[in-house]
DNA sequence: CTGTTAGCGCGTTCAC
DNA sequence: GTGAACGCGCTAACAG
């Protein structure tokens, strides 16, 4: 393999030259250009991207990293979405992103500071969320650049997050258009910000129409069908009553469907649901389901875009920075009765 | 940060011996290998792991590439679970995943090249694999380690895959068994060696049931459920009779249960359907639909063990090794007429 | 415009 | 057992 020494020597300059034409300087004579662009064509030479990071002492890589277990992780199509979409920005400005998927909070933690300290990429973008998220501390501590994709609570941290609260406004609001009175709410992880502001947005949601927000209607769940199937089984034993289901996942509207055909509940007559992510196999359930359709692929978009901006311009890291994209309601069959 | 020459200072020995340190050299005396230990702590110190790839020229990186359109790409779990597999493994053997996601086969080409030519990664995993695939044919022409996921039908190369094949069969003569007669198949991209696997697992099962293989009933169809739809109906147009369909994916499987509903045709008594990949909502559906399950998360696994070994010991290389994994057929009342 | 020099941080001889 | 010296391949500062 060729080194920026051979093409100095075949073209008869010094590697500094070379490295020169490579960077494009625009003070060296046109000839010299030429002749070294021959030998670097003869030679088949490509830079060693390694060499090149030592040297500035950056690597033009970004490091993503998830944390979820099992199945969980992709059940749905949020995570791939946002990983085309960080793609696509990265290929644009000549960057890599180094994948890392954690089966817990911890291992995420300590894979992130990893990369950081070793020194292997420029910047992250994270996605776990808690309430009181110590990774972000972190993260903070060992001044990296890094955005977050999801919500912050005690931080100022650029971030990049789609309007949850909102959403689950309008969508808590749509089923009560409907007349739908006793809405529960499916939620997963407490600990996750995203279960947060989903909750915050339909109760916002009831007290805007004056509707009374019971604290056991709303349920915290397993990540799975089943576990949002189980859920509401137990909720309807414990004798609360509920005619729709507010689910925070679509996995959860799943459930919810299964327990409405569990008890014989016709939907959308007798039974509403509305699920969250919109996964694409949402309008071929029976009924289709009525669905919050996220804008995964723009939320990865985003964040990368702002991350790599940072690193071009570190002074903007320190103005907080929060963009949020809007999503938007997909009224299927499952929650429409009027 | 700390570098190594710090660390020798402080411990009052010279860098070679922290780097030995660091090695778990056994010539070293307990004593200065406890206080470089200790420097080591108070210093914070961790390894760049840039310098070190320069030193020793290997990065301690797997690239892995995949060429999908839009949401395409990640429409079923399969690369989302694929993705898991290798990571677990990469995380146990101390490796990272470079990820690269390309619009098509030619950027996935070019990809796949630089990263090697910049020597960001040691090896590559790749899963596309066409019938003639000019992106294995470089890879072996650069003398990449690499491992493909999926078959190649030309060059001897090392691979993980599924027993498409098999699994098509298998899933024909369940159909067969069940007293459907008449079975189309709805394939994807003709070009792909997967497409191609499943046609002729097919076609094997009618075969040994000596049953006529109508080419007329093999029709291609565009990735998604829309496609699957649109394809048989030209089919059924065209005059050509068939009692059930054998979708090569789950989305197909989806547009032939919308053909049928279309056409008014009962599932399965009139109509029996089988996909692949079983995507997790495929019980979901209404009927649930049979579906081949592809153990992705154990593929992704072999594949990067196999990469893996084969780097620590290149001799590996040379013997062809053809990893197959077997798959299983989930049977649902899609295609359950008895 | 171009060459020389000096690192970037670490691994690895080759000596003592 | 340990240190000094050199090299990995490239960039950058300083000359000229």
């Amino acid at each position: 393999m060729a080194t920026i020494k051979d093409v100095a020597k075949l073209a008869n300059v010094s590697p500094s030259t070379v490295s020169r034409v490579i960077a494009g300087s625009n003070r060296i004579s046109l000839e010299t250009k030429k002749r070294v662009h021959q030998a670097m064509e003869t030679l088949n030479y490509v830079p060693n991207a390694i060499a090149r990071s030592l040297a500035r002492s950056n690597t033009r890589t970004i490091g993503f990293t998830i944390a979820r277990e099992a199945g969980q992780a992709f059940s749905n199509p949020f995570f791939s979405e946002l990983m085309r979409g960080m793609s696509t920005i990265a290929q644009t400005r000549d960057y890599n992103i180094l994948l890392s998927i954690s089966r817990n909070a911890e291992e995420e933690k300590e894979k992130c500071l990893q990369l950081i300290r070793e020194r292997r990429v420029d910047g992250l973008i994270v996605s776990s969320s808690r309430l009181k998220d110590p990774l972000i501390s972190a993260l903070i501590e060992e001044n990296v650049p890094f955005v977050l994709i999801g919500r912050n609570v005690e931080k100022p941290v650029l971030s990049v997050n789609n309007d949850n609260v909102q959403a689950a406004r309008l969508a808590t609001q749509h089923l009560l258009k409907q007349g739908y009175e006793k809405i529960a709410f499916v939620s997963g992880d407490a600990n996750l910000v995203v279960s947060l502001d989903r909750v915050n947005g339909y109760k916002q949601a009831l007290m805007e129409q004056n509707m009374p927000v019971v604290p056991e209607r709303i349920v915290y769940a397993d990540f799975s069908i089943d576990g949002g199937f189980r859920t509401l089984c137990r909720l309807w034993e414990s004798g609360m009553e509920f005619d729709a289901v507010m689910a925070a996942d679509d996995l959860f509207a799943l459930g919810a469907l299964q327990f409405a055909e569990h008890q014989g509940l016709e939907v959308p007559s007798n039974f509403g649901i509305v699920g969250f992510n919109d996964s694409p196999l949402m309008s071929f359930i029976n009924p289709p389901l009525t669905s919050v359709k996220i804008l995964a692929y723009e939320l990865g978009m985003e964040a990368m875009e702002l991350l790599l901006n940072v690193l071009a311009d570190p002074e903007k890291a320190h103005t907080k920075k929060e963009i949020v994209l809007a999503s938007e309601l997909i009224v299927r069959r499952s929650s429409k009765r009027k």
